[in-house]
DNA sequence: TGCTATTCTGACGTTTACGTAAGAATCAGA
DNA sequence: TCTGATTCTTACGTAAACGTCAGAATAGCA
């Protein structure tokens, strides 16, 4: 066995732990966002792990701080998804040219999500100095009128 | 008569210049984010002018780069929504006090809005560092397996 | 093993932000 | 003035992202 006896978390502490409803957690499962704890029997309650928790904060961070849609977020996710899946493959200790396939493309997947980021700020950017120039103007006229 | 004899638009034409339709337009009358082309008569049509094009421009992009819910965007430009009403007013030459009463107005509302726009800014480059930092474990990953 | 808290699986309800359709009215140009 | 294009109002429809509820099943603990 493995040094590492993670403790694993039902629904609810999952919810709790990442700021969110077991209801949307389920949801999201719904719509292969999330995969439900691995193989899971009907009936059975679901569990997780840890990086169940990082997946779920990110999910929701990339939702909150990019607005987009949850198939949106799908797509973006795909690659990740699918690495998750493959996680015990890799961890399983494949030949490290499988190794490093499976790190390339999560590389490319990460290059994407900041290529997304980044373009969001510039946006914000832009915004945020069209508001100052706005403020400026304002500024202006409240002297003129003084 | 003033100087700028504003082309008056129709709708449609607004719809089109700020790359929405008809019925938004419409339905952000109905929520109160904008005023129906000023005093209008039961069953004429809407006409807006210049000001209302900038105005839609400015809702969409807060909109779209704050994803936030239009009644949020709604409170955020309660301020200026009056002062949009507050025009002719303005124009009409108050008295000076009076102009820069509304003019500080204007500006705190407008400091309100670069505050969300700067904290947007600021998570957002979080999260492209905490990205960064994944990106570089990953390439170290892929020297260690090569 | 029994009990209680939590979870499971449907399934229907809800809100937001519009889309769409219909019939009447308005507007701009010939 | 007539007419075609656009707009008006009203009202129902819709997709996304969950909320809520019911009845059954499960899981951890005494």
């Amino acid at each position: 066995m493995s040094a590492t006896a993670e403790r694993t978390l039902r629904i609810g502490e999952l919810a709790e732990l990442t700021g969110t409803t077991p209801r949307t957690i389920r949801y999201y499962e719904e719509i292969g966002l999330l995969e439900g704890g691995a193989e899971r029997a009907q009936g059975k309650h679901r569990n997780y792990t840890q990086a169940d928790v990082d997946r779920v904060k990110e999910i929701l961070r990339l939702r909150d701080l990019l607005g987009l849609s949850l198939e949106q977020l799908s797509q973006l996710l795909e690659a990740e998804n699918a690495r998750a899946g493959l996680r015990r493959e890799y961890q399983e200790s494949d030949s490290p040219a499988e190794r490093v396939r499976i790190l390339e493309r999560s590389l490319h997947h990460i290059g994407t999500q900041l290529e997304l980021v980044r373009g969001r700020i510039d946006e914000l950017t832009e915004l945020a100095a069209d508001l100052e120039d706005k403020q400026k103007l304002v500024e202006r006229r409240i002297r003129e009128n003084s």
